[in-house]
DNA sequence: GCCGTTTTCGGCCCGACTGTTTTCAGTCG
């Protein structure tokens, strides 16, 4: 039994007991179990036959004892009682926002709600104002927010889909039958949210292959795989790669003829051995990255048949990159090892997980040059943030750590904005950081006159270097703050303040089509992960991809500097 | 449910917002 498996049935516990109306630091109980498992390095059914469980931090006699009997049983009687005392279609029902665990269980114990369907119903048939809590409002409210739910294509994050995706492709590789097997679809073109995952294979032996995808464990998304013969894969890849608008966009610029028409080229040209290992290896230059991305990519030869330079996936959206690519202005796009560092990340100081030598050593480990540590401020109490006097006693040990050769900690803080605007710490306080982020997590409602107002007076502060997250959505559970985004834009260009985009799957914020609106407007961009742990802080390719969707270059880009220069531009003097 | 102890209970990150109240509960982050 893996620790996964036992980290999943705990996290299942805690989820249920918030609808049973347990005592929510028992729900935290299980879920910091959970955690704990998941993080463990050794084997927990290891732990457990040898009686030592308990020793693990979050773990004490009673979930120690669930976990051995999951461990012998394989399964846990706890969990299987709450399992029915709560329907699957109850846990649905928190999907719809503003609506919790507490009132799931109300209405389904009162009312026999039990999916969004019959929670729609009962809304419009008025049977919910008459519950205790709610009244003819939050009816309404309820009936539009399901409704929209209801609507919502059912997608998830690139940040759970494409480790799916390559997991799966792994899987694929390891069969003999499979000669090539690449990612398509939304996953390649790294969109931030995906609903199915698009796979292509080839092979001379589509039914043995088939036999393999069977074996695969159930997958908490649809796999769409194609089986092609080798001599079919590049064109494939390339049509399932997408999107529709590119293929349209192509299909405009280049004789149709041409496409049709193109001849299957010999099979030789795209069967490639893989050498194992060669497309992760970490110590590879930007440029090689640059040159490889092209000759790795099995559809290269594609546009090399229509005459056209190669384009990225990112780009294949439908956004002028056709006409880009025939007039040669396809931008040179930013890679991983571009990136020298990263600006904003947390420690145990405020909400992280990991110390900040913790942190500091594992940056280093990845090879960044710099690392900015950006603990919360004082307002973000949930966060336990940082009163002044805390701040500067972290400054000072931050300085104090900043020892190593080749490898520069910065003094930072992730500052709140205010409600007014004004920020978080006094301007002395922030004279004494090396970097600056200034992040919205309050008001998140406000008017966009108001909202515009509140964070161009941040962008105006002469300390501000960074605005965090700008738009301070969560995908899929928080919409966007209304903002002029001309205006913000116009006013980051005169006062030369970067805007974020935060690398964390759940944010990816700014969106891509904002991305490239900064960068067309000549405002610095700065690609952060917003890391509350270590391992956080190997997201930042989510964070390349969305600059990539948004055109942006390495020069856009100020964590694509070197630190000489970065030095630099936080000190410029701000407009 | 876990943890730590000035041990066997009491604290565990907390404030804003909303719609429902008439002093608060639920939700969210």
């Amino acid at each position: 039994m893996d620790n996964l498996t036992v980290a999943e049935a705990l996290y299942e516990i805690a989820d249920l007991l918030e609808f049973t109306g347990e005592d929510p630091f028992k729900v935290r109980a299980y879920r910091k179990a959970a955690e704990a498992v998941g993080l463990l390095p050794e084997q927990v059914a290891d732990l457990a036959g040898a009686g030592r469980l308990t020793r693990v931090p979050g773990i004490g006699k009673a979930i120690a004892a669930k976990i051995a009997e999951l461990v012998e049983t394989g399964r846990i009687g706890y969990l299987e009682e709450l399992r029915q005392a709560v329907p699957p279609g109850v846990l649905d029902l928190t999907r719809v926002p503003g609506l919790g665990a507490r009132t799931a269980m109300l209405l389904y114990r009162r009312l026999g709600v039990d999916s969004l369907e019959a929670l729609e119903l009962a809304a419009r048939e008025g049977r919910l104002r008459d519950l205790p809590g709610l009244g003819p409002r939050k009816e309404a409210a309820i009936l539009e927010a399901a409704a929209r739910v209801r609507r919502r294509p059912d997608r998830v994050s690139i940040g759970v889909a494409a480790p799916i995706a390559e997991a799966v492709v792994r899987h694929l590789r390891s069969h003999p039958a499979v000669l090539r097997a690449e990612v398509a679809g939304s996953v390649r073109r790294r969109q931030e949210t995906v609903a199915d995952i698009d796979v292509v294979i080839a092979t001379r032996d589509p039914a043995a292959v088939q036999a393999h995808l069977d074996r695969l464990p159930p997958l908490p998304r649809p796999v769409d795989p194609v089986l092609v013969p080798p001599e079919a894969f590049a064109l494939t890849l390339f049509e399932r790669t997408g999107s529709a608008a590119h293929l349209a966009e192509l299909a405009g610029a280049a004789p149709p003829a041409e496409l049709a028409g193109m001849a299957p080229p010999a099979a030789a040209e795209y069967v490639r051995p893989y050498a194992a290992g060669a497309a992760d290896s970490p110590h590879r230059s930007a440029q090689d990255s640059r040159v490889t991305e092209e000759s790795e990519a099995a559809d290269a030869v594609v546009y090399r048949t229509l005459g056209l330079p190669y384009i990225p996936p990112e780009l294949r959206e439908g956004g002028g990159e056709v006409a880009a690519a025939r007039a040669g202005r396809l931008p040179r796009l930013i890679t991983v090892a571009d990136l020298r560092g990263d600006l904003h990340v947390h420690t145990t100081a405020s909400d992280g997980t990991a110390t900040l030598a913790e942190m500091a050593e594992a940056a280093r480990a990845l090879g960044h040059r710099y690392l900015a540590i950006c603990d919360h401020s004082q307002s973000l109490a949930i966060a336990r943030g940082l009163s002044p006097e805390r701040l500067r006693q972290h400054i000072a040990a931050i300085r104090r750590l900043d020892q190593g050769e080749g490898f520069r900690l910065l003094a930072g803080a992730e500052v709140d904005i205010l409600r007014d605007g004004t920020l978080d710490y006094p301007d002395e306080l922030l004279a004494e950081l090396d970097v600056v982020v200034a992040s919205l997590h309050s008001h998140l409602g406000l008017p966009e006159a108001e909202q515009t107002e509140r964070l161009l007076r941040a962008i105006h502060n002469p300390h501000v270097d960074i605005i965090g997250h700008p738009f301070g959505r969560v995908i899929g559970r928080r919409e966007p703050a209304a903002l002029d985004f001309d205006r913000i834009l116009e006013a980051c260009a005169r006062t030369g303040t970067a805007l974020e985009i935060s690398a964390s799957p759940s944010r990816l914020d700014l969106p891509d089509r904002h991305a490239r609106l900064a960068r067309e407007a000549g405002v610095k961009l700065v690609i952060n992960t917003d890391a509350h742990s270590v391992r956080e802080l190997e997201l930042l390719p989510y964070g390349v991809g969305q600059a990539r969707r948004g055109w942006v270059e390495p020069q856009d880009v100020i964590n694509a500097m070197d630190l000489p220069e970065l030095l630099d531009w936080l000190a410029r003097p701000k407009g």
